[in-house]
Order: structure tokens, then sequence, then C-alpha cells
DNA sequence: TCAAATCCCATTGAGTCCCATGGTCACCCG
DNA sequence: CGGGTGACCATGGGACTCAATGGGATTTGA
């Protein structure tokens, strides 16, 4: 399954009063190479206090990714039940939100909660899917790389917010 | 994994008020060869203090790779994390830029700082990818072989630097 | 009917496009 | 052989486009 665009690159973006959010446009432009839809997939990460995000048609082969990895462990312990779990928060915990004619997405509030957002976001390519995180909160986790966390560091100043 | 086209040779250029360099000819004309993109790829070299370059091809193929390692070590302690971080630091901590008709591309903020870029760049064909150097910094790193160095000056003196 | 969500328009500043210049090199023809 | 000519490349500058964002107006749904 070689996806031919790949999401790539980083923005720090503002939630405004309304709770929208504009998708960088980098990153719109990947989904709509994808296929045609103007929506994004929200989803919880599975690792991450944050947010994945991805188009409509990596949905289907998310789906299909669990289910290959099912077939693998089959027969160990707790297979079933991992299986379970993964599929529920694959699809139960997300939701599709439209972006308008100017790129702007209106977080919902769950999601809002669930990625721990408030007023800025940092949109994060990587590769299949993107991320959406809280800055602070991807700062303050040890299992992301300093050079990852540089980035943020640098668009935090850019912004002009050291 | 053998690519075709190579990217070889070197280059001085000028970063003008703007930010923008032209890439030279002679790597454009390999990544033109190896797809039909007319942008670049930028990242962070992992061991210099320089920046690395390639077309979106390649990303694709370094995305594989990654997708390759997770599925061998799937069932192993930390694996999962491990692939997330990979992708992290392949896909977040670089960005694509387009070249314009008259092959300049703009050189990201962020990336010039990270490249310590200031007024001219060095191109460096290393086979896969291209390398893109503030030639002070070349100069200044005593991991660099004097061959290459010397090329470095050679390229300063030819615009009158020395 | 009220609040929330969507749409529409305006702003501004960064990024992109387009055209022009000058230099180098290769090729061609006298 | 040598000068002319044209192509291509690196580069400068001005004009323009578009992305991110704010605010108001309109619709939708409970």
């Amino acid at each position: 399954m070689a996806l031919e665009h790949l999401f790539q690159g980083s923005a720090l973006n503002g939630v405004d009063a309304k709770g929208r959010v504009s998708v960088p446009a980098f990153l719109r432009s990947v989904i709509e190479r994808r296929g045609d839809a103007r929506t994004i997939v929200l989803a919880k990460h599975e690792t991450f206090a944050c947010l994945s995000a991805y188009d409509p048609a990596y949905a289907a082969l998310k789906h299909s990714k669990i289910e290959r990895l099912l077939e693998k462990s089959e027969q160990e312990e707790g297979a079933q039940l991992a299986y379970q779990q993964r599929n529920l928060l694959a699809f139960a915990v997300s939701e599709e939100v439209p972006y308008d004619s100017t790129g702007r997405i209106l977080l919902p509030a769950m999601m809002r909660r669930k990625g721990g957002i408030s007023d800025l976001v940092l949109f994060l390519g990587v590769g299949e899917t993107f991320q959406i995180w809280n800055p602070e909160t991807l700062l303050g986790d040890d299992r992301i790389p300093e050079d990852l966390k540089d980035v943020c560091r640098y668009r935090l100043e850019e912004r002009g917010l050291a």
C-alpha cells in the first residue's frame, strides 16, 4: 500500500473565538489530491495525547490495516480484545468534519477535549496522516524527539510566543 | 533500490533579499527525470549541520522503508512508538517546496535556521540526495575531507570571495 | 426563539509569478 | 581560427495572488 501523496511539514495556527482553525493549505492540497473530498476525519491518536487526522479515503484503509493486524496475531492471547479495542478507538472515537471555502474547520468540543486543545494548534505531517497537537502538550511529552520539539519552539517564536 | 538518476556535482549560489535561491539546473534535471515533480523536499541532515534535499518520489521511498520496518517488528515491545517517532522525524521535520519556472525555491525561514544558512549556499550532489550547506559551516567542520573543502574554496574564489 | 454553526466579505502580509538583465558557454559560419 | 550569435542559467525587482484570520450576517436545529 504505497500512498502517492504524503502529508509533510508543520504549521502553528490559531483557534479563534468561535473554535475555528485554518487547516494549512499544504495539508489540504494532499487531501484533495488523494480524493476530491473537502473533509477531514479526526480521531484520538493511539499513542500520543493529540489528534490524528486524515482524509475520508484513508479511513477505509485504516480499517483493513486493523484487520490485517488481527489476522497476524489471531492465536495470541487477548488478540480478539485488542482488535475490538482498536476498532472502537479508530471508528467510534472519531468525527468527520468538512472545511469551508477558506479552509477552516470547526473543532468539535469533544475533540478539543481529547486533544487537550486550547487556542493554538500545531499541525504535523506524518506521511499517511497528520497530527494536531496542543504545542504545550508536545513540548511536555518525553517520547517526542528533541528535533521535533525544536520545530515546535521555532513555530512558537515565529508567532512571537517565546 | 537502485535509483537510476543520481545527484552529483557542486555549485555555489546566492540567497537574495527575499530568501530565494536558484536550484542548480543539473540538480533540477535529476529531479525531473526521477518523477515529474517540480518540487524538492528539504530536511535537516541527520549527521551534519546542513540541509538534506531530495525529490518527492524519494520521500515516498523513505516512507515505505519505515512501513516495512514496522511490519517486521510489529509484535516487539516499543515497536509502535519507534515507528511513530521515525515518521514524525521523517515528515514533520521537513518541508516540501516547489521551484518556479526560473528554478528558484524560497528557503523557508525554519530551514534557513536549521541549516545555518545566510546569503550563500553550497549545493552538493550525494547520489540519492543532495545537500545544502552554508560554505563557512562546511569549511569549519573537521569531519569534512580536505578535498571537498577545496571544492568549496574553489567555488568561493570563482565568485571572487576568497 | 436562542444558540450554534455556516456563509460571506474584508484585511494584510507572505509567498509566487512574470519580465528584464547580464554573464557564460557552445556552436556555427565566415 | 576567431568572432558572432543564440541558448541557458543565475539573479533582481515589481506586481499580483492567495493563505490565514477577524468580524458580521444568515441559516439551522433543538
